[in-house]
RNA sequence: GGUCCCUUCGUCUAGUGGCCUAGGACGCUGCCCUUUCACGGCGGAAACACGGGUUCGAGUCCCGCAGGGAUCACCA
């Protein structure tokens, strides 16, 4: 049987680094397995979910290169939740409950100060018709829970973490639907999972309690539970979690503000919190080919935002010109080829064509250096061997060799103290600019 | 607080009782290349949280302790 997946996002803000751990997972287990990778969009709280947000995923994932081969919208299957929903009314597992947020709240902190877990206590199950007739003409509207059925422990193994045992006796029933009569997500996910025959859910480990409440409702509704994989969280540098500094960082941040190569991101997340080394790739082909599950540790790992821009100029020193020539504004290959070694992000390289087209203001320690190197210039247009023969005369004129003879010429000609390969530069900068600034005028 | 999970170099990790004087990758660092910096190539330093057991022998098994993560929403 063929594999499919889903990654499955909520619409209510921007793609961050855990939400594209979770789709790049899913989507490199989908290739390798040549089976299916659908998005899903869970936009079931209507007032938070937006079209913008919806957009946005689209963008991100196409910029990762994270295809999907099909989608659909949550909002679009109402009616077929609606269906499930009255089948479960009348098998008796939704049950009405009438209390308020507060008084949930005020429930679990009493079990919680008496050592208790804050389970639901059921309350809800037990409502006489009177009582219930009581609330409603109080204008209470009941929201709805599932009734968990009574095994103690629900179990499976997780492709992951192995044998997986919740204990149900610390799990509430959850509530499907809200007082306002929309879905919450367990429902909708469950039933979507089985209408599309998803066959394993690869997800995060802070869904495992889910799963176990899920796994009795795929029973409810005659479906199966796919097989499971839960991963670890990610956490931040310090250990801290990934949520607030660097999970609130959107994707789309990395993209147009940083200015990152997608490569880099899917480098670092296809790899971190597994067993295969981290390595700059420049396409997914190799990741595709190592994915598997059993590589993944059970332990929370720590992201160094850091690595990723490693990464990101690993990977932009083995890009070919070919490669990025539509991002280059025009330049050519020459110049690529002469700056792609010393940049970190591919903005960069508007700082290296500023240094070769000026302004530069030139850096001169030894004004008599200066005019003895602009007195040895070599005639005739520059080429690829003028720099050598250029500081070879300058050599025999001053005697000045090695380090003392190429960073003054360097500082001098790009007001750097490093940079590309200036055998490569001194072309582009071109004779008419090195002279002005060899005079130490600004060129 | 209940439940579940984790704890080996700075970081991601290999390791399922002797093959471990603990291996790889990133980072760091040294050397080489380049008559400079960078790029690249080759080396190096660097870790079994702690305390008890079990065993001829423990990173590897058991117990404890400490630390960390997840979850316990009318979020997903």
């Amino acid at each position: 049987m063929s594999v499919k997946v889903r990654f499955a996002p909520s619409p209510t803000g921007r793609l961050h680094v855990g939400n594209i751990r979770a789709a790049l997972v899913n989507w490199l287990f989908a290739k390798q397995q040549e089976g299916v990778f659908i998005l899903r969009i869970d936009d079931t709280d209507r007032d938070r979910s937006t079209k913008e947000n919806e957009d946005a995923i689209h963008e991100d994932l196409k910029w990762l290169g994270l295809n999907w081969d099909e989608t659909f919208r949550q909002s679009d299957r109402f009616d077929r939740y609606n269906a499930v929903v009255a089948d479960l009314k009348a098998k008796g597992l939704l049950y009405p409950c009438f209390e308020t947020t507060e008084e949930l709240d005020m429930k679990r902190k009493i079990q919680m100060g008496r050592g208790m877990p804050p389970v639901y206590d059921r309350a809800g199950l037990s409502l006489t018709n009177e009582q219930i007739t009581a609330f409603k003409a109080e204008g209470r509207k009941p929201h709805w829970r599932f009734r968990l059925t009574t095994p103690a422990r629900v179990e499976w193994t997780d492709l992951i973490r192995g044998p997986v045992s919740i204990d149900m006796e610390s799990v509430s029933d959850p509530i499907l639907i809200r007082a306002d009569g929309s879905f919450l997500y367990t429902l909708p996910s469950v039933v979507d999972d089985v209408d599309y025959k998803i066959t394993h859910i690869v997800r995060g480990e802070d869904h495992v309690t889910n799963s176990a409440v899920q796994g009795q409702i795929f029973e409810a509704i005659g479906g199966k539970m796919p097989k499971m994989a839960h991963f670890a969280m990610l956490a931040g540098k310090g250990g801290e979690a990934l949520s607030k500094r660097l999970g609130s960082m959107s994707i789309g941040s990395y993209r147009d503000e940083i200015g990152l190569e997608p490569m880099s991101v899917i480098s670092l997340l296809g790899r971190l919190g597994t067993s295969l080394p981290i390595t700059a790739f420049l396409n997914p082909q190799e990741l595709i080919e190592t994915f598997d599950f059993s590589t993944f540790s059970r332990g929370v790992a720590k992201l160094d935002p850091q690595e990723i821009e490693h990464l990101n100029a690993k990977i932009l020193h083995q890009t070919s010109f070919n490669d990025v020539i539509d991002r280059l504004d025009g330049a050519d290959e020459n110049f690529w080829n002469a700056v792609r070694p010393n940049i970190k992000k591919l903005s960069d390289i508007k700082e290296w064509a500023r240094i070769i087209e000026g302004p530069v203001t030139p850096l001169i320690d030894n004004p008599e250096f200066a005019h003895a190197a602009l007195e040895a210039l070599p005639q005739g247009e520059f080429n690829a061997s003028t720099w050598k023969d250029w500081t070879n005369r300058v050599k025999e004129t001053t005697g000045i060799k090695g380090k003392e003879l190429f960073k003054p010429l360097r500082l001098i000609l790009t007001g750097q103290g490093f940079g590309p390969d200036l055998g490569t530069l001194l072309p582009l900068i071109g004779r008419e600019t090195a002279i002005k600034r060899l005079q130490g005028e600004e060129a």
